[in-house]
DNA sequence: ATCCTTAACTTGCTAAATGCAAGTGATAAT
DNA sequence: ATTATCACTTGCATTTAGCAAGTTAAGGAT
């Protein structure tokens, strides 16, 4: 699934290399599930987001791992598990996440209003949270 | 097309909303297009970015009028063409388009140097220049 | 040591979305 | 009156997504 299908998307304009990476109904949402919610585990996945189907799941961790958005790491303490971590591109998305984030609620009520409220306080401060956090996969 | 398939995908939870209306291949691009370069027919759309399926267009264009981030106008001076304008909510989306174009350029050498360095400049100028450009469908 | 469970995926199949080429209908231009 | 333009549809082939079940490797319990 989703091998090596030639990308026709010419590059070189903007926001096609953003949308190829990121424009389908899945990555984004695995990206906040680790931004947001600090899941790292193929099942913390499938279960943090009720949804998306197993093979989905694991065609998009792969793709995001291509593009150089996560990459993975054994679990020293349990060789079954594969830990996925946000490598500094995939931290970079955050301010990406925060505007949509935003855009939603200023325009749907999102529901979640205590992350929106956190954001609109300081985007700044939201984004080095999750930088913190992120830091060398701590 | 399209029709009404019901999203299954639950709201309430932050970004999903954003997804369910912009995860698309296309849906950004189309916005991009004409907050970048004023594309305002069906016509330009399909030139502006070669690739797009004429069907596909039209079914993202009904979608984009739907959820309200565009809407149609009737051209005065040529009772064939049909003129789509961002709405308010459209045009609120130039901060995560400028976030979108950001985070490409620092990854991936998108070409477009000159749009990265005016919205590097100042993201705030880019996005009010994109607002007022579309200020009551100007 | 054996059995059971968990984690992370595959595989096979169906359903839905996408993409392509061609066609339609309503204006507008010549 | 004829031809061209614009904004779409329609039909069909291909691709992608979604679902259920299966596989493999590692851990844990007895």
């Amino acid at each position: 699934m989703s091998k090596k299908s030639a990308p026709k998307r010419r590059s070189g304009c903007p926001l096609n290399a953003s949308v190829e990476m990121l424009g389908d109904r899945w990555s984004l949402l695995i990206i906040r599930d680790m931004m947001l919610r600090g899941a790292r585990t193929y099942k913390t996945f499938l279960e943090c987001y009720e949804g998306i189907a197993t093979n989905i799941l694991a065609d998009r961790l792969r793709r995001l791992v291509e593009y150089g958005i996560i990459r993975t790491e054994g679990d020293p303490a349990d060789g079954r598990k594969v830990i996925y971590v946000l490598t500094q591109k995939g931290i970079d998305l955050a301010p990406v996440l925060t505007e949509m984030v935003l855009w939603a609620a200023a325009h749907e009520d999102t529901g979640n209003h205590e992350l929106v409220r956190l954001m609109r306080k300081g985007k700044e401060k939201f984004i080095a949270e999750v930088r913190e956090r992120w830091a060398q996969g701590g």
